[in-house]
DNA sequence: CTGTTAGCGCTTTCAA
DNA sequence: TTGAAAGCGCTAACAG
């Protein structure tokens, strides 16, 4: 029979008491040498591996790190899931990971059940303001991507990349131009689109002589509302020159679409995805897009929850424009 | 000062003692009904939440489910752990998510620490047999996708799976055929390649005079590893008709790698990949290939875990054909 | 049917 | 510097 061997046990090896045996588990300074070697051979002798429950109970708190997202499968989330493991387990904490499915209810479902977990902190890609809202008030909570009242969020600043993506189609010379935005319920949504439109209004004022049609139209983030809305899109009788999008997988939706119309990237048109997922420097061509230091991201959301922070600090990281081979110059031929 | 409720404090509200509250939260049938509504009254009034820890240090087992996979940046592993969070969560139960980034050293940690936090039971896509095999053996752990030793495995048929991608190609005429495999070191790998090469030497039997060219690379299992080997097979004198790949990413790769050399595919070039990611889908040409019912995988692997079977059982499902349009009868025009 | 109590494994006072 | 003991929140065995 293979009993769990204890701190009592490892103490009766040692001929100590267990406070001793907690206190070399603990590194504590003020332990004689020559017992500290004897209970660290009993240790060793015993395999005792210290119970997490006992201590978190005793401490009233854990090693774990809760982790909501709307969906693993996402190639952002994916990352920065990655990411954030990677992190906490290089510093002795584990990941509770849940998915929202972008569902209010679900995610009020899941982030309870996290907390009754009693995790050392929330990394949070919240879906709904109301729900969870006052739920997580209170509770080391860090946001990433999406805010949520009286929260810390840590992420990227959108307008400054939806302004770097339409500076770049529009230096590229491109003038019949489309915006592919994300949902409109969404703030990351909106504040990328009015980067992009930002810059728009603002090249027009400056060349208010030269003629410049855009046009915006939004849907989900995912592959498929790419296809369908690059669809509508180039089916118009005068098709933009370039589109950018709001996400990397609506960019490799349009793509297909683009095929489908039999349109050449970047010959015919020009497009810029955001996030800069892995995939996106291995379609083909390769995707021009803005990146989000995800890795950075990850880091700081980590450190705010460990350091415990009292007030919530936004934290708005810069994003970057990667260009590859999706967007090229106009007239390009 | 928000103090947490506990036990205590609903029996004291409710005027009985902590057993009673006990009983109802364990929904007890031997308790009076007056009493239980007045405790459930109590629970409301405070908000009271059971603390896990405490319960878990009672019981001596917890409600976690740890996963470890090499990296849930890839897209099979992400959704393999969508289902095993969904069905755990739906269960009551939550996941502790680790990478091992295909490293031993960093699976044996990851496995260490997850083990640590007594989790109810271990879903494992291994990486290395000889570092973890005793670590987690008498642990309740299932293997996912590669065996482990005195483990219980789910998966799929992989030599099945092999063999249905040949047959397929096969029977669509194709006679230059090359199959490009996974690590060799991954039982997996070998398999897929063996089911394949199996119903080619079938074939080769079947029909001793008919000329058929085939041959064999192998790689990593990734979208660079596709492109890479998918050149070197590309660029050949008499390159293939028709290739077969051990996983998704490779077969997206190589349709790159296709491009690249001016291929149309299927005109010029049938491939059938293996898995069917969600992105299978949605490439362009949509990708023909073998599907694993991870869903079914999923809930397989957290029956077992759930149900503490105690000898290893293996289950191998049944990997189906999906055809779509990056295959096509040779001569196909 | 309900109250009382021991004890899960651990940390941390408090004394010695 | 070390030992003894209390107690974190909970469940279950026992007594009533």
């Amino acid at each position: 029979m293979l009993l769990t061997v204890t701190i009592k046990h490892v103490a009766k090896a040692a001929g100590v008491a267990v406070g001793t045996v907690s206190r070399v588990l603990a590194k504590n300074k003020t332990v004689n040498e020559e017992i500290r070697i004897r209970v660290e051979e009993a240790i060793q002798e015993l395999g005792y591996q210290p119970n997490t429950l006992g201590r978190s109970l005793r401490l009233n708190k854990t090693d774990l790190i809760g982790l909501v997202i709307p969906d693993i499968t996402n190639p952002f989330f994916a990352e920065l899931a990655k990411h954030v493991e990677m992190l906490a387990s290089s510093e002795g904490y584990s990941v509770l990971l849940a998915n929202s499915h972008d569902d209010p209810a679900a995610e009020q479902q899941q982030v309870q059940a996290l907390l009754g977990r009693l995790p050392r902190g929330l990394i949070l890609v919240p879906v709904s303001e109301s729900t969870i809202g006052d739920l997580v008030s209170g509770k080391n909570t860090v946001t990433v991507d999406r805010p949520l009242q009286g929260q810390t969020l840590v992420g990227v600043d959108n307008r400054r990349g939806g302004y770097l993506a339409a500076d770049h189609l529009l230096s590229l010379g491109h003038r019949r131009i489309a915006y592919m935005s994300g949902p409109p319920t969404l703030d990351v949504a909106r504040e990328r689109r009015e980067g992009f439109v930002g810059r728009i209004r603002e090249f027009q004022q400056q060349h208010p002589s030269q003629p410049l049609a855009f046009q915006t139209v939004d849907g989900n983030f995912d592959y498929r509302a790419g296809e369908e809305l690059g669809n509508r899109l180039l089916r118009q009788e005068h098709p933009p020159t370039a589109i950018a999008t709001a996400s990397d997988q609506q960019a490799i939706g349009l793509m297909r679409a683009a095929a489908d119309v039999g349109l050449s990237i970047p010959n015919d048109l020009s497009i810029v995805g955001f996030d800069d997922i892995p995939l996106a420097s291995l379609v083909l061509p390769r995707l021009t897009t803005i990146r989000q230091p995800l890795a950075e991201i990850a880091r700081i959301a980590l450190k705010a929850i460990l350091s415990r922070s009292s007030t919530p600090h936004d934290c708005k990281l810069e994003p970057v424009l990667v260009e590859r081979n999706s967007t090229r110059a106009w007239p390009g031929r």
